[in-house]
DNA sequence: TTCGCATTGATTGTTGACAACGTACTTGGC
DNA sequence: GCCAAGTACGTTGTCAACAATCAATGCGAA
């Protein structure tokens, strides 16, 4: 992992400050640190962080593009408020990803580094079902979905996938104990691999449409019966 | 080439300098007025729109988390220039969206609106090859697949898929050639326009799966046989 | 009261200047 | 001549102030 540093190539990875201010608010955005619907204050942030609008400005700007906040011009940028319809949409899109990497990966063969990075993950999510960590339980489940993305090796289909996980964790922070009850989460991902290893076309596909389906139904039932807060 | 404002605008609602200057940018991109590998110099780009840096900066970093610009810190930001791997994932990453989108439609039913304007795409796509018009051609053609995304109804593979679709366009203009001897290229999409209001699952895949798998085989001869421009 | 409207306050959009960084050139030494 | 360090230039990153726009409030008239 260290690099001997070399003086044509030291390259040490200058982070500008647009960028660390971006991964910050990203990060906290994510976890639920800003609630959806509350308005980013370009100059109450910039506060926080001991800098100015602009470095600001670009970063909200850009994870208003990668969808964890809306933009109105002139009158401000606030975090997204994810309707129904949006995380129907959430899941269809990541489906369509997902699904093409797995044929992929199918055709080209499934690499042991994947299966080894899959195993780790759902025992990590046993772990976390186990101790009702919910929040590590999410980050274990959507690390599994884009390791198998990943794998496909397609710049884009990751890319857009992250972009569709963060909005995905974004809609599931509102619902922390969203996990509770679905112990047969880890059964469904254990099923995932197994078919994945397999190479059973067919039977994966199905698998994944009702991995997804039923994450939909359990958060649908969630929203309904739990009181949507006040937008 | 230069389209000046139609009118004096008494009543342009809302739209931020960003945005206009963003678009300007775009199109002039993906019509080949910046060429692949060039920097964007912020100052002069500010200076040909009479403006600052600011709204420039702004869209530069829009368009550059669309993929069609490169942005290194500290260096500039400069027009992307696709590899022959860059070509293959746009492809890839653009089957997998038109797939899940056609997947819906053939399960939700097509909608009359989009066979007219698919019908639409076509009669133009035909008459821009008869004059070998080979830039309204591209536009035809990714109209014609943009147009079957959309009537998915899914705002984020609308999205994504026109993100996609604009790094072909920039990809296509160096290769403005690229459609030249493809006189099969209408009868494709008639193909792909018939199964799809036949509703014939399988075969629709199979034609969409040639289809991409012939645009990429000619853009790889193309490129082949025409010495690539020195990155 | 209630509707309409001007005014006020706050926030965003934009600008020009300053600072930091990378690149390319020049200069000195071998 | 060639290489290395130092330097100068150009570009990008950041900052603070100015202008434009929107929401909210208060006032007055029907």
């Amino acid at each position: 992992m260290s690099e001997p540093r070399r003086r044509a190539e030291p390259h040490v990875p200058k982070r500008t400050l647009s960028a660390v201010v971006t991964s910050q608010i990203r990060e906290r955005i994510i976890s639920g640190g800003y609630p959806p619907g509350s308005q980013m204050n370009e100059v109450e942030i910039a506060a926080g962080f001991a800098t100015s609008r602009g470095p600001v400005r670009e970063a909200l700007q850009r994870l208003a593009q990668e969808g964890l906040l809306v933009a109105s011009p002139h009158k401000g940028i606030t975090v997204r408020v994810l309707t129904d319809d949006d995380l129907e949409d959430l899941y269809f899109a990541r489906a369509a990803i997902e699904r093409a990497a797995m044929e992929r990966l199918t055709a080209r063969g499934t690499p042991a580094a994947l299966i080894a990075t899959l195993e780790q993950a759902v025992r990590l999510m046993a772990l976390a079902v186990a101790r009702q960590d919910w929040q590590r339980v999410s980050a274990a489940d959507l690390g599994f979905h884009q390791a198998i993305v990943d794998a496909a090796r397609s710049e884009r289909l990751s890319a857009m996938y992250a972009s569709l996980a963060d909005q995905t964790r974004l809609g599931l922070n509102l619902l922390v104990t969203t996990y509770k009850g679905r112990t047969d989460l880890v059964e469904e991902h254990e099923q995932l691999l197994k078919l994945l290893t397999s190479g059973d076309h067919a039977a994966l596909f199905d698998a994944l449409n009702r991995h997804f389906g039923d994450a939909m139904i359990t958060l649908r039932d969630h929203r309904d019966n739990s009181p949507a807060p006040r937008v």
